[in-house]
DNA sequence: TGCTTTATTCACAATTCCTTTACAACTCTT
DNA sequence: AAGAGTTGTAAAGGAATTGTGAATAAAGCA
Protein backbone atom coordinates (compact mmCIF):
# COMPACT_ATOMS: atom_id res chain seq x y z
CA UNK A 1 0.00 0.00 0.00
CA UNK A 2 1.03 3.60 -0.71
CA UNK A 3 1.94 6.15 1.92
CA UNK A 4 1.46 9.26 1.84
CA UNK A 5 2.40 11.90 4.75
CA UNK A 6 -0.15 15.09 4.75
CA UNK A 7 1.61 18.44 6.38
CA UNK A 8 -0.87 20.73 6.77
CA UNK A 9 -1.73 22.74 10.43
CA UNK A 10 -5.68 23.09 9.50
CA UNK A 11 -6.67 20.34 10.88
CA UNK A 12 -9.97 20.21 9.69
CA UNK A 13 -8.65 20.12 6.04
CA UNK A 14 -6.26 17.15 7.30
CA UNK A 15 -8.78 15.29 8.53
CA UNK A 16 -10.66 15.69 5.10
CA UNK A 17 -7.77 14.87 2.92
CA UNK A 18 -7.11 11.63 5.79
CA UNK A 19 -10.03 9.97 4.99
CA UNK A 20 -10.11 11.13 1.35
CA UNK A 21 -7.19 9.35 1.32
CA UNK A 22 -7.79 6.11 3.07
CA UNK A 23 -10.98 6.02 1.17
CA UNK A 24 -8.87 5.73 -1.82
CA UNK A 25 -6.83 3.21 -0.58
CA UNK A 26 -3.60 5.30 0.71
CA UNK A 27 -2.30 5.08 3.68
CA UNK A 28 -2.36 8.17 4.95
CA UNK A 29 -0.02 10.20 8.07
CA UNK A 30 -1.15 13.21 8.98
CA UNK A 31 0.85 15.65 10.76
CA UNK A 32 0.51 19.39 11.71
CA UNK A 33 3.60 21.12 11.65
CA UNK A 34 6.53 21.06 9.82
CA UNK A 35 9.28 20.09 12.08
CA UNK A 36 7.28 16.50 12.52
CA UNK A 37 6.29 16.84 9.08
CA UNK A 38 10.13 16.51 8.52
CA UNK A 39 10.57 14.10 11.32
CA UNK A 40 8.26 11.74 9.29
CA UNK A 41 9.40 12.03 5.76
CA UNK A 42 12.59 11.46 6.88
CA UNK A 43 11.48 8.07 8.73
CA UNK A 44 8.96 7.38 6.97
CA UNK A 45 9.79 7.78 3.82
CA UNK A 46 6.30 8.07 1.76
CA UNK A 47 5.43 7.39 -1.58
CA UNK A 48 4.07 11.55 -1.67
CA UNK A 49 4.00 13.80 0.69
CA UNK A 50 2.08 16.79 0.57
CA UNK A 51 3.51 20.22 2.34
CA UNK A 52 1.09 23.35 2.76
CA UNK A 53 3.37 26.20 2.66
CA UNK A 54 2.06 27.96 5.67
CA UNK A 55 2.81 25.90 8.48
CA UNK A 56 3.85 27.03 12.23
CA UNK A 57 7.22 26.91 12.96
CA UNK A 58 9.58 25.27 9.91
CA UNK A 59 7.71 26.75 6.90
CA UNK A 60 6.59 24.24 3.51
CA UNK A 61 9.36 25.77 1.55
CA UNK A 62 12.02 25.14 4.49
CA UNK A 63 10.60 21.52 4.71
CA UNK A 64 10.78 20.71 0.63
CA UNK A 65 14.49 22.27 0.61
CA UNK A 66 15.51 19.88 3.74
CA UNK A 67 13.52 16.45 2.46
CA UNK A 68 15.64 17.53 -0.94
CA UNK A 69 18.90 17.92 1.06
CA UNK A 70 18.64 14.47 2.60
CA UNK A 71 17.99 13.19 -0.75
CA UNK A 72 15.04 11.69 -0.23
CA UNK A 73 13.37 10.88 -3.58
CA UNK A 74 9.68 11.35 -2.67
CA UNK A 75 7.70 13.27 -4.73
CA UNK A 76 6.27 16.66 -2.95
CA UNK A 77 3.04 18.16 -3.77
CA UNK A 78 3.07 21.32 -2.13
CA UNK A 79 -0.43 23.01 -1.02
CA UNK A 80 -1.02 27.02 -1.26
CA UNK A 81 -3.56 29.31 -0.20
CA UNK A 82 -4.42 31.77 -3.14
CA UNK A 83 -3.36 35.11 -1.72
CA UNK A 84 0.28 33.61 -1.35
CA UNK A 85 1.28 34.55 -4.32
CA UNK A 86 3.50 31.56 -5.00
CA UNK A 87 6.79 31.74 -7.23
CA UNK A 88 5.49 28.57 -9.00
CA UNK A 89 9.53 28.03 -10.81
CA UNK A 90 10.86 29.17 -7.51
CA UNK A 91 8.68 26.28 -5.86
CA UNK A 92 9.69 23.79 -8.70
CA UNK A 93 12.87 24.79 -8.43
CA UNK A 94 13.14 23.65 -4.90
CA UNK A 95 11.87 20.04 -5.36
CA UNK A 96 7.98 20.26 -5.57
CA UNK A 97 6.43 17.63 -8.67
CA UNK A 98 3.15 19.87 -8.41
CA UNK A 99 1.22 22.12 -6.33
CA UNK A 100 -2.58 22.34 -5.88
CA UNK A 101 -4.22 25.94 -4.85
CA UNK A 102 -6.64 26.13 -2.32
CA UNK A 103 -9.00 25.24 -2.40
CA UNK A 104 -9.48 22.60 -3.97
CA UNK A 105 -11.75 20.06 -5.24
CA UNK A 106 -10.86 16.27 -3.82
CA UNK A 107 -11.50 15.11 -7.25
CA UNK A 108 -9.16 17.34 -8.44
CA UNK A 109 -6.81 16.59 -5.60
CA UNK A 110 -6.68 12.72 -6.17
CA UNK A 111 -5.87 13.89 -9.79
CA UNK A 112 -3.10 15.52 -9.11
CA UNK A 113 -1.44 12.91 -6.87
CA UNK A 114 -2.33 10.14 -9.12
CA UNK A 115 -0.87 11.61 -11.92
CA UNK A 116 2.30 12.55 -9.73
CA UNK A 117 2.53 9.38 -8.66
CA UNK A 118 2.80 7.52 -12.28
CA UNK A 119 5.40 9.87 -13.18
CA UNK A 120 7.27 9.22 -10.56
CA UNK A 121 6.94 5.88 -11.06
CA UNK A 122 7.05 3.06 -8.57
CA UNK A 123 11.08 3.12 -8.45
CA UNK A 124 11.01 2.46 -4.43
CA UNK A 125 13.71 2.60 -2.32
CA UNK A 126 15.10 -0.82 -2.93
CA UNK A 127 18.15 -0.42 -0.18
CA UNK A 128 17.51 0.62 3.24
CA UNK A 129 20.38 1.41 5.62
CA UNK A 130 20.69 2.06 8.75
CA UNK A 131 23.76 2.35 11.36
CA UNK A 132 26.73 -0.04 9.83
CA UNK A 133 23.96 -2.41 8.01
CA UNK A 134 22.15 -2.09 4.69
CA UNK A 135 19.32 -4.00 3.64
CA UNK A 136 18.75 -4.70 0.14
CA UNK A 137 15.14 -5.41 -0.30
CA UNK A 138 15.42 -6.44 -3.73
CA UNK A 139 17.75 -9.33 -3.52
CA UNK A 140 16.94 -10.38 0.14
CA UNK A 141 20.19 -9.39 1.21
CA UNK A 142 21.80 -8.00 4.26
CA UNK A 143 25.23 -6.60 4.34
CA UNK A 144 26.92 -5.23 8.18
CA UNK A 145 29.97 -3.30 7.15
CA UNK A 146 29.79 -4.79 3.63
CA UNK A 147 29.94 -8.21 4.78
CA UNK A 148 26.73 -10.61 4.27
CA UNK A 149 24.65 -11.70 7.11
CA UNK A 150 22.84 -14.89 6.51
CA UNK A 151 18.71 -14.39 7.43
CA UNK A 152 16.47 -16.67 8.15
CA UNK A 153 13.24 -16.27 6.71
CA UNK A 154 11.56 -15.44 9.79
CA UNK A 155 14.16 -13.24 10.94
CA UNK A 156 14.28 -11.24 7.25
CA UNK A 157 10.31 -10.84 7.67
CA UNK A 158 10.39 -9.38 11.28
CA UNK A 159 13.63 -7.30 9.56
CA UNK A 160 11.68 -5.57 7.31
CA UNK A 161 8.62 -5.06 9.19
CA UNK A 162 10.65 -2.60 11.40
CA UNK A 163 12.21 -1.06 8.42
CA UNK A 164 8.48 0.10 7.32
CA UNK A 165 7.85 1.05 10.66
CA UNK A 166 10.36 2.77 12.22
CA UNK A 167 10.14 5.31 15.27
CA UNK A 168 6.68 3.69 16.29
CA UNK A 169 6.31 1.21 19.19
CA UNK A 170 4.94 -2.07 17.83
CA UNK A 171 2.87 -3.99 20.04
CA UNK A 172 3.56 -8.55 20.11
CA UNK A 173 0.65 -8.64 18.79
CA UNK A 174 0.80 -6.40 16.21
CA UNK A 175 3.97 -7.84 15.05
CA UNK A 176 2.30 -11.21 15.08
CA UNK A 177 -0.76 -10.43 13.05
CA UNK A 178 1.69 -8.42 10.63
CA UNK A 179 4.48 -10.56 9.93
CA UNK A 180 2.89 -13.79 11.14
CA UNK A 181 -0.41 -13.44 9.81
CA UNK A 182 -3.80 -14.31 10.89
CA UNK A 183 -3.36 -17.88 10.27
CA UNK A 184 -0.78 -18.94 12.66
CA UNK A 185 -0.84 -17.96 16.43
CA UNK A 186 2.76 -18.31 18.04
CA UNK A 187 2.60 -17.24 21.36
CA UNK A 188 4.19 -13.48 21.85
CA UNK A 189 7.55 -15.16 23.33
CA UNK A 190 7.96 -15.96 20.47
CA UNK A 191 8.27 -12.49 19.85
CA UNK A 192 11.25 -11.80 21.76
CA UNK A 193 13.01 -14.84 20.90
CA UNK A 194 13.48 -13.62 17.42
CA UNK A 195 14.04 -9.53 18.65
CA UNK A 196 16.46 -11.57 20.43
CA UNK A 197 18.02 -13.03 17.57
CA UNK A 198 17.88 -9.97 15.30
CA UNK A 199 19.70 -7.94 18.10
CA UNK A 200 22.50 -10.43 18.06
CA UNK A 201 23.13 -9.96 13.97
CA UNK A 202 22.35 -6.41 13.85
CA UNK A 203 23.03 -4.73 17.09
CA UNK A 204 27.00 -3.40 18.07
CA UNK A 205 25.99 -4.92 21.25
CA UNK A 206 23.33 -7.19 21.60
CA UNK A 207 22.68 -6.78 25.06
CA UNK A 208 22.69 -2.98 25.03
CA UNK A 209 20.54 -2.25 21.61
CA UNK A 210 20.24 0.72 20.00
CA UNK A 211 18.36 -0.50 17.27
CA UNK A 212 15.43 -2.79 18.08
CA UNK A 213 14.29 -1.30 21.83
CA UNK A 214 12.22 -3.14 24.26
CA UNK A 215 9.26 -0.37 25.02
CA UNK A 216 8.36 -1.65 28.62
CA UNK A 217 4.86 -2.86 29.12
CA UNK A 218 4.43 -2.15 25.01
CA UNK A 219 6.29 -4.03 22.63
CA UNK A 220 9.46 -2.86 20.40
CA UNK A 221 10.61 0.07 18.76
CA UNK A 222 12.97 0.18 15.67
CA UNK A 223 14.76 3.35 15.51
CA UNK A 224 17.36 3.35 12.23
CA UNK B 1 -21.17 16.51 24.94
CA UNK B 2 -20.78 12.82 23.57
CA UNK B 3 -24.05 11.13 22.34
CA UNK B 4 -24.25 7.46 22.61
CA UNK B 5 -26.43 5.63 20.74
CA UNK B 6 -28.36 2.42 22.45
CA UNK B 7 -30.13 -0.37 19.78
CA UNK B 8 -31.51 -2.51 22.61
CA UNK B 9 -34.93 -4.29 22.32
CA UNK B 10 -35.44 -5.13 25.83
CA UNK B 11 -37.73 -1.58 26.58
CA UNK B 12 -36.95 -2.00 30.53
CA UNK B 13 -33.31 -2.78 29.98
CA UNK B 14 -32.79 0.09 27.24
CA UNK B 15 -34.32 2.51 29.58
CA UNK B 16 -31.61 1.95 32.83
CA UNK B 17 -28.85 1.90 30.49
CA UNK B 18 -30.56 5.60 29.17
CA UNK B 19 -30.68 6.58 32.64
CA UNK B 20 -27.32 5.35 33.90
CA UNK B 21 -25.58 7.13 30.73
CA UNK B 22 -27.73 10.45 31.49
CA UNK B 23 -26.44 10.14 35.01
CA UNK B 24 -22.94 10.14 33.75
CA UNK B 25 -23.11 12.98 31.76
CA UNK B 26 -23.56 11.37 27.86
CA UNK B 27 -26.70 12.25 25.73
CA UNK B 28 -28.34 8.70 24.98
CA UNK B 29 -30.56 8.01 22.38
CA UNK B 30 -32.26 4.82 22.56
CA UNK B 31 -34.16 3.28 19.74
CA UNK B 32 -35.67 -0.43 19.86
CA UNK B 33 -35.20 -2.19 16.42
CA UNK B 34 -32.14 -2.76 14.19
CA UNK B 35 -33.78 -0.43 11.78
CA UNK B 36 -34.15 2.36 13.27
CA UNK B 37 -31.20 1.83 14.61
CA UNK B 38 -29.12 2.11 11.70
CA UNK B 39 -30.95 4.98 10.37
CA UNK B 40 -29.92 7.01 13.68
CA UNK B 41 -26.63 6.37 13.23
CA UNK B 42 -26.38 7.03 9.85
CA UNK B 43 -28.06 10.54 10.70
CA UNK B 44 -26.90 10.95 13.76
CA UNK B 45 -23.18 9.60 13.76
CA UNK B 46 -22.52 9.19 17.50
CA UNK B 47 -19.78 9.08 19.09
CA UNK B 48 -20.71 5.74 20.03
CA UNK B 49 -22.90 3.20 19.71
CA UNK B 50 -24.22 0.11 21.87
CA UNK B 51 -25.79 -2.04 19.79
CA UNK B 52 -27.73 -5.77 20.95
CA UNK B 53 -27.13 -8.87 18.87
CA UNK B 54 -30.56 -10.40 18.76
CA UNK B 55 -33.23 -7.27 17.74
CA UNK B 56 -36.25 -7.54 15.73
CA UNK B 57 -36.08 -6.91 12.09
CA UNK B 58 -32.52 -6.01 11.47
CA UNK B 59 -30.29 -8.21 13.60
CA UNK B 60 -27.32 -6.68 15.55
CA UNK B 61 -24.71 -7.99 13.24
CA UNK B 62 -26.04 -6.85 9.88
CA UNK B 63 -26.54 -3.15 11.63
CA UNK B 64 -22.44 -3.80 12.61
CA UNK B 65 -21.71 -5.02 8.82
CA UNK B 66 -23.89 -1.65 7.48
CA UNK B 67 -22.60 1.11 9.80
CA UNK B 68 -18.70 -0.28 8.71
CA UNK B 69 -20.04 -0.37 5.08
CA UNK B 70 -20.67 3.12 5.12
CA UNK B 71 -17.56 3.97 6.36
CA UNK B 72 -18.48 5.45 9.90
CA UNK B 73 -15.94 5.87 12.04
CA UNK B 74 -18.11 5.49 15.21
CA UNK B 75 -17.54 2.70 17.61
CA UNK B 76 -19.36 -0.31 18.49
CA UNK B 77 -19.79 -2.06 21.61
CA UNK B 78 -21.92 -5.24 21.21
CA UNK B 79 -24.57 -6.45 23.76
CA UNK B 80 -24.99 -10.30 23.75
CA UNK B 81 -26.86 -12.44 25.89
CA UNK B 82 -25.32 -15.27 27.08
CA UNK B 83 -26.53 -17.93 25.59
CA UNK B 84 -25.97 -16.70 22.31
CA UNK B 85 -22.22 -18.48 22.18
CA UNK B 86 -20.72 -15.59 20.49
CA UNK B 87 -17.94 -15.35 18.19
CA UNK B 88 -15.79 -12.74 19.37
CA UNK B 89 -13.59 -12.98 16.73
CA UNK B 90 -16.51 -13.22 14.20
CA UNK B 91 -17.76 -9.86 15.71
CA UNK B 92 -14.63 -7.93 16.23
CA UNK B 93 -13.61 -8.67 12.46
CA UNK B 94 -16.93 -6.87 11.69
CA UNK B 95 -16.22 -4.29 13.19
CA UNK B 96 -17.33 -3.73 16.88
CA UNK B 97 -14.64 -2.93 19.08
CA UNK B 98 -15.54 -4.49 22.50
CA UNK B 99 -18.82 -6.41 23.39
CA UNK B 100 -20.74 -7.24 26.71
CA UNK B 101 -22.02 -10.02 27.59
CA UNK B 102 -25.72 -9.88 29.91
CA UNK B 103 -25.87 -9.86 32.40
CA UNK B 104 -23.86 -7.22 33.05
CA UNK B 105 -22.66 -4.67 36.09
CA UNK B 106 -23.61 -0.95 35.20
CA UNK B 107 -19.61 -0.17 36.60
CA UNK B 108 -18.91 -2.70 33.84
CA UNK B 109 -20.34 -1.50 31.28
CA UNK B 110 -19.09 2.21 31.69
CA UNK B 111 -15.76 0.76 32.18
CA UNK B 112 -16.02 -0.67 28.87
CA UNK B 113 -17.51 2.48 27.18
CA UNK B 114 -15.02 4.80 28.91
CA UNK B 115 -12.55 2.18 27.63
CA UNK B 116 -13.46 1.95 24.23
CA UNK B 117 -14.10 6.24 23.73
CA UNK B 118 -10.10 6.50 25.41
CA UNK B 119 -9.15 3.91 22.41
CA UNK B 120 -11.05 5.24 19.58
CA UNK B 121 -11.51 8.94 20.88
CA UNK B 122 -9.85 11.75 20.53
CA UNK B 123 -6.41 10.67 18.99
CA UNK B 124 -6.71 12.99 16.10
CA UNK B 125 -3.82 15.54 17.48
CA UNK B 126 -1.15 13.27 16.86
CA UNK B 127 1.36 15.56 18.91
CA UNK B 128 0.52 17.73 21.48
CA UNK B 129 3.07 20.22 23.12
CA UNK B 130 2.99 22.27 26.47
CA UNK B 131 5.64 24.43 27.63
CA UNK B 132 9.25 22.79 26.89
CA UNK B 133 8.27 18.82 26.39
CA UNK B 134 5.89 17.50 23.60
CA UNK B 135 3.99 14.30 23.14
CA UNK B 136 3.86 12.78 20.25
CA UNK B 137 0.78 10.12 20.53
CA UNK B 138 1.35 8.19 17.51
CA UNK B 139 5.17 7.32 18.66
CA UNK B 140 4.65 7.39 21.78
CA UNK B 141 7.54 9.61 22.68
CA UNK B 142 7.45 11.91 25.15
CA UNK B 143 10.67 14.88 24.70
CA UNK B 144 11.70 17.84 26.75
CA UNK B 145 13.54 19.91 25.04
CA UNK B 146 13.99 17.71 21.85
CA UNK B 147 15.50 14.99 24.68
CA UNK B 148 13.66 12.09 24.96
CA UNK B 149 12.25 10.81 28.24
CA UNK B 150 11.14 7.61 29.02
CA UNK B 151 7.51 6.63 30.09
CA UNK B 152 6.26 3.77 32.03
CA UNK B 153 3.05 2.50 31.29
CA UNK B 154 1.15 3.58 34.28
CA UNK B 155 2.72 7.22 33.83
CA UNK B 156 2.49 7.74 30.20
CA UNK B 157 -1.43 6.48 30.26
CA UNK B 158 -1.86 9.20 33.49
CA UNK B 159 -0.01 11.70 31.03
CA UNK B 160 -2.00 11.19 28.32
CA UNK B 161 -5.39 11.43 30.31
CA UNK B 162 -3.97 14.76 31.91
CA UNK B 163 -3.61 16.32 28.31
CA UNK B 164 -7.30 15.13 27.07
CA UNK B 165 -8.35 16.90 30.25
CA UNK B 166 -6.27 20.10 30.69
CA UNK B 167 -7.79 22.63 33.06
CA UNK B 168 -10.13 20.40 34.72
CA UNK B 169 -9.78 19.50 38.39
CA UNK B 170 -9.99 15.63 38.41
CA UNK B 171 -10.72 13.85 41.28
CA UNK B 172 -8.08 10.70 41.90
CA UNK B 173 -11.80 8.83 41.54
CA UNK B 174 -12.09 9.82 38.52
CA UNK B 175 -8.33 9.55 37.62
CA UNK B 176 -8.31 5.95 38.92
CA UNK B 177 -11.13 4.72 36.56
CA UNK B 178 -10.22 6.32 33.57
CA UNK B 179 -7.01 5.64 33.71
CA UNK B 180 -6.76 2.39 35.49
CA UNK B 181 -10.40 0.53 34.88
CA UNK B 182 -12.64 -0.88 36.46
CA UNK B 183 -10.62 -4.35 36.98
CA UNK B 184 -8.27 -2.99 39.82
CA UNK B 185 -9.11 -1.23 42.98
CA UNK B 186 -5.51 0.56 43.65
CA UNK B 187 -5.94 3.39 46.34
CA UNK B 188 -6.09 6.73 45.76
CA UNK B 189 -2.69 7.15 47.28
CA UNK B 190 -1.54 5.56 44.39
CA UNK B 191 -2.53 8.39 42.42
CA UNK B 192 -0.17 10.90 44.11
CA UNK B 193 2.75 9.13 43.82
CA UNK B 194 2.17 8.83 40.14
CA UNK B 195 1.67 12.20 39.98
CA UNK B 196 5.01 12.73 41.73
CA UNK B 197 6.78 10.89 39.05
CA UNK B 198 5.36 12.86 36.57
CA UNK B 199 6.41 15.97 38.15
CA UNK B 200 9.82 14.49 38.35
CA UNK B 201 9.83 14.09 35.19
CA UNK B 202 7.97 16.86 33.49
CA UNK B 203 8.20 20.20 35.71
CA UNK B 204 11.17 22.80 35.69
CA UNK B 205 11.01 22.83 39.65
CA UNK B 206 9.37 19.20 40.21
CA UNK B 207 8.83 20.94 44.10
CA UNK B 208 6.95 24.13 42.61
CA UNK B 209 4.34 22.93 40.25
CA UNK B 210 3.45 24.80 37.67
CA UNK B 211 1.74 22.08 35.28
CA UNK B 212 0.35 19.40 37.05
CA UNK B 213 -1.32 21.44 40.13
CA UNK B 214 -3.06 19.68 43.45
CA UNK B 215 -6.07 20.94 44.18
CA UNK B 216 -6.30 20.39 47.82
CA UNK B 217 -9.17 18.56 48.89
CA UNK B 218 -10.31 17.67 45.37
CA UNK B 219 -7.57 15.80 43.46
CA UNK B 220 -5.25 17.45 40.44
CA UNK B 221 -5.67 19.60 38.04
CA UNK B 222 -3.15 19.81 34.55
CA UNK B 223 -2.57 23.00 33.21
CA UNK B 224 -0.73 23.04 29.45
C1' DT C 1 -1.00 29.90 66.89
C1' DG C 2 -2.02 25.11 67.41
C1' DC C 3 -4.67 21.36 65.57
C1' DT C 4 -6.56 18.55 61.89
C1' DT C 5 -6.72 17.16 57.45
C1' DT C 6 -4.54 16.40 53.20
C1' DA C 7 -0.52 15.90 50.16
C1' DT C 8 4.40 14.58 49.14
C1' DT C 9 8.18 11.67 49.20
C1' DC C 10 10.79 7.66 49.75
C1' DA C 11 12.05 3.02 50.09
C1' DC C 12 10.75 -1.49 49.22
C1' DA C 13 8.47 -5.83 48.20
C1' DA C 14 5.36 -7.96 45.08
C1' DT C 15 4.43 -8.35 40.76
C1' DT C 16 4.67 -8.08 36.09
C1' DC C 17 7.41 -8.13 32.17
C1' DC C 18 11.60 -9.19 29.36
C1' DT C 19 15.79 -11.90 28.03
C1' DT C 20 18.22 -15.83 27.24
C1' DT C 21 19.07 -20.48 26.74
C1' DA C 22 18.19 -24.95 25.52
C1' DC C 23 15.62 -28.06 23.03
C1' DA C 24 12.25 -30.68 20.49
C1' DA C 25 9.45 -30.45 16.45
C1' DC C 26 9.44 -29.38 11.93
C1' DT C 27 11.00 -28.39 7.16
C1' DC C 28 14.04 -28.62 3.54
C1' DT C 29 17.89 -30.71 1.04
C1' DT C 30 20.48 -34.01 -0.42
C1' DA D 1 16.02 -41.26 5.22
C1' DA D 2 19.59 -38.73 7.32
C1' DG D 3 21.32 -34.36 8.18
C1' DA D 4 21.29 -29.42 8.48
C1' DG D 5 18.92 -25.53 9.36
C1' DT D 6 14.84 -23.22 11.25
C1' DT D 7 11.25 -22.21 14.53
C1' DG D 8 8.15 -22.07 18.39
C1' DT D 9 8.01 -22.80 23.34
C1' DA D 10 9.11 -23.57 28.09
C1' DA D 11 11.77 -22.41 31.92
C1' DA D 12 14.96 -19.86 34.65
C1' DG D 13 16.89 -15.78 35.80
C1' DG D 14 17.03 -10.84 35.66
C1' DA D 15 15.12 -6.22 35.16
C1' DA D 16 11.63 -2.80 35.42
C1' DT D 17 7.40 -1.29 37.19
C1' DT D 18 4.05 -0.35 40.48
C1' DG D 19 1.21 -0.16 44.63
C1' DT D 20 1.64 0.75 49.44
C1' DG D 21 2.80 2.32 54.06
C1' DA D 22 5.25 5.29 56.92
C1' DA D 23 7.55 9.51 57.73
C1' DT D 24 7.40 14.25 56.67
C1' DA D 25 5.57 18.47 54.90
C1' DA D 26 2.02 21.61 53.60
C1' DA D 27 -2.56 23.54 53.78
C1' DG D 28 -6.81 24.68 55.86
C1' DC D 29 -9.24 26.09 59.77
C1' DA D 30 -10.79 27.60 64.43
Amino acid sequence: MQTILVIEDDESLRDTIGVLLEQEGFKAVLVGDGRSGLDQALALKPDLMMVDLRLPGLSGMEVCKQVRAAALPTPIVVLSALADEVDKVLLLELGADDYVVKPFGTRELLARIRAVLRRTGPERTRVVAFNETEVDLEHRIVRRRGEEIKFTPAEYNLLTFFLQNPNRPLTRDLILNSVWGYESYPNTRTVDAHIGRLRQKLEPEPNVPRHFLTVHGVGYRFVP
